[in-house]
DNA sequence: CCGCCCGCCGTAACCGGTTACATAACTCGC
DNA sequence: GCGAGTTATGTAACCGGTTACGGCGGGCGG
């Protein structure tokens, strides 16, 4: 029935568990005629280490913990890509859980990682700080991802989202657009707040009116929004989404009624899904796996007493100009609604 | 420095650790005050249950291994995200590696899963059943994905690339295409040349001509597809790729050169990955996650003793028509190369 | 020839939980 | 008042590995 053990090698091969046990990790204080038979008996009884056991008394598991919210779009995929790609060229597993807003839930999650990874990974920019410190087993290494302020002697990873925000903005003032509408993130969303600052930054800066449409990061919010334009007896000649999705339903919506982009009404985002190459979307590029990935790397480093700067790191994302954010010419003006 | 131990709570609450287990377990046979007892101990501790050890004495361990080539595209992240819903909602984690096309490397992938989780969700196309056999911890329950063949006791699960293909050809032909050509997969590749075989019956059961082009399944692929067809002087009204990015180059491509779509030449792909929707590609949806999350289901029922059909499941495609492939006019005909 | 060192190996403790079994206290029926 | 049954608890074995420690035999120097 179960699978053989240590104890079933050892057996077969006449030697004791110990012996097993050094001839198959490779210590060098075995005989060479004991470590083949060892490996002879382990092969025939196609024997595989239980790894469970084997981290309970190494006290070492050599994985590492994920908590995710229930990111939409090609966040949360991207995201475990470049997670996967550093923890597997590292020999780490990844043990994954995507946790739903509730935060008694993530709790449970956190503490269910306890004893079966080396550290943990954290994304969770609704959960309050304080909670989170609670919730998180003291003694785990931990990094979060994107999270509303630092935890002691946690270090952090996030975007600045503001900065990507205010380029895109001055991007499209240098382009010659004025009127330019935000489409926000949904309420609480802290990546969505700092996005509509560094917009508000810039149109501040340059005495331009700010107009601010709600959203909640889903498509629909964009076609929404796009209507609500159009609609509207306000002059509007850029929109500048709080994400591409957004964007991407705000794009349609506009072309379908007619309206062309950018010459009427150039159209930006933020994230860089691969979706926005496409349809040739000026964007912010938020490199999500690359994040991930780096996380993952530091999260190891300071596992293996590797890292030097404990200190929380703030990723640059970086502008993509495309089509929808072209220089406005003097063939499109004035078109849309005066 | 470590964390508290149960043998800590058991300690401070005074009495034994059995007791602290029962407690914690919520077993009935605690006395309500000892209950207490132990529970105010274990906060003031901060004890949480060391989760290796509990999988280990329970031989249990809640978790599920996920193994996956690298995927490219959307496909990896979908997948995922299917199995990770699903397994979050019965209470399981998901522990994730990702294997490189190498076989060994595949092997010791599966085997450092032993031991740690309670079943295996395998993908591996591209690997040799009996290798993957050989690979696999003979007494892990697991389930095969897009797999080759089945494997004994092993229930796969799988889409019917063959029947997509076929009723994409078909929906081709009803629409008024004759001289389809198809853009093949990577050699090798099991989807590919099912999807390839699917194309192959249709034109043999309307006596049409098959032409096949070679391809990997990325976009650069479709593009040279394109070129291929314009330069070629055989007669093409429709294209169906093997898979969506081959479409989606190959619909850059032709429209760059001025070939309208689908009036002189129609394009279909496979796969139907978001991307599809924005350019109206007609193409055969795979709801990879869905199969994700189905594969999830069924490997806990098994692990549950709930599976009650023990067979491989075969899961059909659905026809997504869309724009490029609308039914031919008179308006759009013999112009491409006569 | 004796003592020491060294290389190889086995015994048993340990990692942190669960739980079978023993025990103790207490009730109940006669 | 005493045996049986019930309930709450403790002790220790166990899950499957790793490894500290001690034993044993052989080579070597003195």
């Amino acid at each position: 029935m179960g699978e053989a053990t240590i104890r079933d090698v050892a057996r077969r091969a006449e030697v004791s568990v110990a012996s097993v046990s050094r001839a198959l990790n490779g210590l060098d204080n075995v005989r060479a005629e004991t470590r083949e038979k060892v490996i002879k008996a382990a092969n025939e009884l196609g024997y595989v280490p239980h790894a469970g056991a084997r981290s309970l008394s190494l006290a070492r598991a050599h994985a590492i913990g994920v908590v995710l919210p229930d990111l939409h779009g090609e966040f949360f995929s991207e995201c475990v890509r470049g997670m996967d790609r550093e923890a597997s060229r590292r020999g780490y597993l990844l043990l994954l859980s995507n946790m739903h807003d509730d935060s008694d839930q993530a709790a449970v999650a956190l503490r269910t990682m306890r004893g079966r990874v080396d550290g943990l990974l954290v994304m969770a920019p609704h959960i309050a700080p304080e909670t989170l410190e609670q919730a998180i087993p003291p003694a785990l290494p931990s990094i979060l991802l994107n999270s509303h302020a630092d935890l002691p002697g946690r270090p952090a990873l996030r975007f600045d989202n503001r900065a990507g925000a205010e380029a895109m903005v001055e991007h499209l003032v240098a382009n010659g657009y004025r009127h330019i509408v935000h489409i926000a993130g949904p309420d609480g969303n802290l990546d969505a707040a700092q996005r509509a600052e560094g917009y508000l930054a810039v149109c501040a800066r340059h005495h331009l009116p700010p107009r601010i449409l709600p959203g909640n990061f889903n498509e629909e919010a964009g076609e929404a929004a796009a209507r609500a334009i159009l609609a509207s007896t306000t002059r509007t000649d850029a929109v500048f989404a709080a994400n591409d999705m957004m964007a991407i339903g705000c794009l349609h919506a506009l072309r379908d009624a007619g309206t062309r982009v950018p010459e009427d009404i150039a159209v930006a985002g933020f994230d860089d899904v691969p979706l926005a190459r496409y349809l040739s979307l000026s964007t912010v590029r938020v490199n999500i796996a690359e994040m991930g990935a780096r996380a993952v790397a530091r999260l190891i480093d300071l596992l293996e007493g590797k890292d030097m700067h404990r200190a929380s790191e703030i990723l640059t994302p970086e502008l993509v100009m495309r089509a929808t954010t072209a220089p406005r010419t003097a063939s499109g003006n004035g078109a849309a609604h005066a």
